[in-house]
DNA sequence: CCGTTTGGTTCCATTATGTGAAACTTAGTC
DNA sequence: GACTAAGTTTCACATAATGGAACCAAACGG
């Protein structure tokens, strides 16, 4: 359940601590860290000290309280502009968003949850971070089983290994079995929905955005609640959410991209 | 010039890679990489691997390229909330982008470079990583110099010689001793001019954000061009920008943290 | 005022880990 | 079907990570 566990030498045993860091959700101090890690006091101080000094963390002199750095922000900035699929999805989500007038999602799958990239959000414009980046579980949301349906079976095997299978509403599936049903009958109609299975009252259908050859590269989803709008009226936008998907896979295909001549 | 150059054991090296995929700015293929780094093939190849497996580069497997993993962009996200000025900034940059009726920059330092992590921008809303996450030079922006301004000695020097010195316009300062010199007429004014340094018809004036005891931790800015305005009369707000830097470094002083009932 | 505890930093002998030249295995050319 | 370029694996070797223990400083407490 915890960051702990994973093992790929000094490189992830240090990332390792960034996590614990991040997860922390606010500056720690060294004996926090301490308490909560498999490291030795020595060994924690040397990564941290790394750390810091790279600019992954920083460190509050006055309250001797760790933070994550900037440096992450910076990355990040890149990361987001390189490899997800936010800078080229945007245009079409844009689309999307106007005419339909609902908010939209675009996730792609991270270590076994859904990553939000982008938001467009019918009433008030995006807000920066605070929607691209956020996690969610992928078991109980649109776009998190819209991923799942067309993974590979080892690789969901993987993840479904992971799921908390926390119930979140009376309608969440609670377990691995269940749930395997429900992705069989997504890939098959090509859309999945949330009726209410993470959040009461909050509903949507989501569309897998898949390359030619049947990867599953992220997923887009219309949201709505169930005060404003019904399943059935959702659904009926299917179509044009899976247009949008299918332009967003095409121009994704081609659009790695533009050449470069060799320095 | 490049990333290369630093030094802290294995994690140092395998973070430079990952500058190194970051820089590139796209996909790259190992062979890009092996050419521009100083790794020699194994060596480059085991922190590929391990990165990747880390979630911090993503492979396509199609085309055998790397790129920034989404990882980061979660991370990012925490970093960006738990320990950049952004969150509890704000309302006041709200406020201040109001009054004005300009463009107004959150920056931090990050490596001797600008980082922006907020902005308000007067005519469309905030575009989403696009601003925040990008770096600028230090020695040739308003908030760069602000921040130079009210660095120790030791620390200045340290990102002196960092700069690169280049040479955008003719306003351009293009020497650290040309330089100093204005950092000391900022800091005994208290707010820093942009007179056209970086980009020409681009002007404005910055204010450093300080704790009380007058560490540097950001600065913000009021922007404008020259066809829109002068300097003269954007240094008329300048009283009210430092209100609004004062305002924050009292929240980012208090803020820090809630308290927290040990585990 | 001086033991004592708590939180943080440094030492250093031991050994695990990372290192990288070279050998190898594919794909892709001509 | 020999030749080349790109990517992957091996392995003897040395460097770099490890962590127990000692150390230091500041806050406590009597």
């Amino acid at each position: 359940m915890g960051a702990q566990g994973n093992q790929d030498g000094t490189v992830g045993k240090a990332l390792d601590v960034l996590d614990m860091v991040a997860l922390a959700g606010r500056p720690v101090r060294f004996s926090d860290l301490l308490a909560t890690s498999a490291y030795p006091k020595a060994t924690l101080y040397r990564f941290l000290q790394t750390l810091t000094h790279q600019g992954m963390l920083t460190l509050d002199p006055d309250r001797g309280t760790y933070a994550l750095g900037v440096r992450l922000v910076r990355l990040a900035h890149a990361a987001w502009q390189q490899s997800s699929l936010a800078p080229l999805a945007r245009p079409y989500l844009d689309e999307l968003a106007a005419e339909t007038g609902e908010t939209i999602h675009l996730a792609q799958m991270d270590m076994g949850q859904v990553l939000y990239v982008d938001k467009r959000n019918a009433a008030r414009p995006v807000e920066m971070f605070s929607s691209a980046g956020k996690v969610g579980p992928a078991y109980c949301t649109g776009v998190g089983k819209a991923m799942l349906a067309h993974l590979p079976d080892d690789a969901l095997q993987a993840v479904l290994s992971r799921q908390s299978f926390h119930v979140f509403t009376p309608h969440t599936y609670a377990s691995p079995d269940a749930l395997r049903a429900e992705l069989a009958a997504i890939r098959q109609r090509g859309h999945a929905f949330d009726r209410e299975e993470h959040e009461p009252g909050i509903i949507c259908v989501a569309v897998p955005i898949l390359t030619r050859q049947g990867r599953v590269i992220g997923a887009i989803s219309v949201t709505s609640t169930t005060q404003r709008t019904t399943l059935d009226v959702l659904e009926a936008q299917a179509d044009r959410i899976k247009e949008t998907a299918a332009r967003i896979a095409a121009e994704a295909e081609s659009w790695r991209f533009p050449e470069q001549d060799k320095a």
